[in-house]
DNA sequence: TCTTCTCACACCTTTGAAGTGG
DNA sequence: ACCACTTCAAAGGTGTGAGAAG
């Protein structure tokens, strides 16, 4: 079991949201089991009880018992799905309950548990050893550390700190970022009868505007590339929602916002003298977007990571083609290495390997070095660099039209 | 009026299929 | 044909905030 969260968690209070669909747990219950009949059979079975016959309310900073508990819903307990396995099998790995779903809807699935909100519930995880026959024996452990209070929505802000920061699926609100709506640049009329392209026309404007604006200040911008998800930036008299307009400024998508630079509008800004918004040089890759996150080192490493190898594999590249007799140039067609002998790949693949364990033995200091040098190059990538590179782009598209 | 609940939203990770190049 | 890797898209998990419901 993850120990450590969910006791940071028990500190300020657990708190579990619960929805109609079924919210995930989080931390989630993970842990190994010791002490079985290696040979013996068993089921590892989830469950979830109440903890108290109390119902609690969120006061001064604390959940205080207010009253009687409601009468519980009928939830059956969720047996591990590698149920049943040999107490060797259990005892060699790690047993998670990630999947675990609570909700407050009654009649759900398997493994999604009906709760009430405002009452403290804690885990508890049964053992069941088939024994001779169709007997069987039960031993059940309550897990105190994992008592939470069922809520649809965080009464505890350190709560929701604390899930933030420690599930990834929280990143999103880590670090503060502009987002910039465009649904209070666009009055609601406008909006719901605007066409598509009169629409996103507007939202280019408003984001240029917002820009401006939120310039000025001193947080990161919200630099998303394009979200393949998200929705269109125009509303028509038939949507639904008007919350369908609530977009950020990744709605200007990379693919739009060059649009918009190749088009009359962005000229009479530039002609104007208006000055344009930045925007940034994103690749489309979320590993990229992430590094914009001087603070999230493991991404950091990843892409660094991801770099080395790259260029561990262009060098292998250049050093094979330089043993070989076969020379890159422009007579030499580049399928060639698709055309080679079993004799010759299996060369190719020898000195591969070679390669990569001599790289393996390189020095810590070498290793240290280069990885310095990926953060220097990262660090120089300013936003004056993508300024110049934006204005090179306009020149680019003026010398186009001209 | 207040509290609780629901839903759409933006933003993120995970996963798996398809593409690419040696 | 195979392999290692990248790219892309879809699915799904997250907290937030506005508004509905009680």
């Amino acid at each position: 079991m993850e120990a450590k969260l969910w006791y940071k968690f028990l500190e300020v209070g657990t708190e579990m949201i619960i929805n109609r669909t079924g919210r995930r747990m989080f931390p989630y219950v993970e842990f190994s089991l010791r002490g079985l009949d290696p040979v013996g059979l068993y089921d590892v079975i989830f469950d979830i009880v109440p903890a108290s016959n109390k119902c609690f309310k969120f006061l001064n900073n604390k959940w205080v018992p207010i009253g009687k508990k409601e009468h519980e819903f009928k939830t059956q307990p969720f047996k591990h799905p590698d149920s049943p396995r040999t107490g060797s099998e259990w005892m060699t790995r790690k047993i998670s309950f990630e999947k675990v779903k609570l909700s407050n809807r009654p009649g759900s699935k398997s493994g999604i548990f009906t709760l009430h909100t405002q009452q403290k519930y804690l885990v508890r995880i049964s053992l069941v050893k088939h024994e001779k026959g169709d007997e069987v024996s039960v031993v059940e452990y309550p897990i105190q550390a994992t008592t939470f209070v069922a809520v649809t929505a965080y009464n505890n802000r350190e709560v929701a700190d604390l899930k933030i920061n420690s599930n990834p699926y929280s990143k999103a609100f880590r670090y503060p970022v502009k987002r910039m709506k465009i649904q209070s640049f666009i009055p609601n009329q406008e909006r719901t009868h605007a066409t598509k392209n009169g629409a996103k026309k507007k939202s280019v404007i408003a984001n240029i505007q917002n820009y401006q604006k939120v310039l000025q200040q001193n947080l990161p911008i919200d630099v998303s590339p394009i979200n393949k998800k998200a929705k269109t930036s125009y509303v028509s008299s038939e949507t639904k929602n008007e919350k369908g307009i609530q977009t950020d400024i990744s709605m200007a998508d990379i693919q739009s916002w060059y649009k918009f630079l190749a088009s009359p509008l962005a000229m009479s800004f530039i002609e104007m003298n208006v000055p344009l918004p930045i925007f940034p040089h994103v690749n489309g890759n979320i590993c990229e977007q992430a590094s914009d996150n001087q603070n999230d080192e493991e991404m950091q490493n990843k892409i660094i990571k991801r770099d080395i190898a790259r260029e561990e594999r262009k060098m292998q590249h250049d050093a094979r083609l330089e043993t070989s007799d076969i020379k890159e140039s422009d007579d030499v067609p580049k399928h060639i290495g698709r055309e080679r002998t079993t004799e010759e790949r299996l060369e190719q693949y020898k000195s591969r390997m070679e390669s990569k364990s001599n790289h393996q033995f390189s020095s810590d200091n070498q290793k240290e070095e280069e990885m310095q040098n990926k953060n220097n190059s990262r660090e120089r990538t300013t936003r004056e660099e993508r300024l110049e590179e934006y204005n090179a782009r306009i020149e680019m598209w003026k010398r186009d039209k001209d």
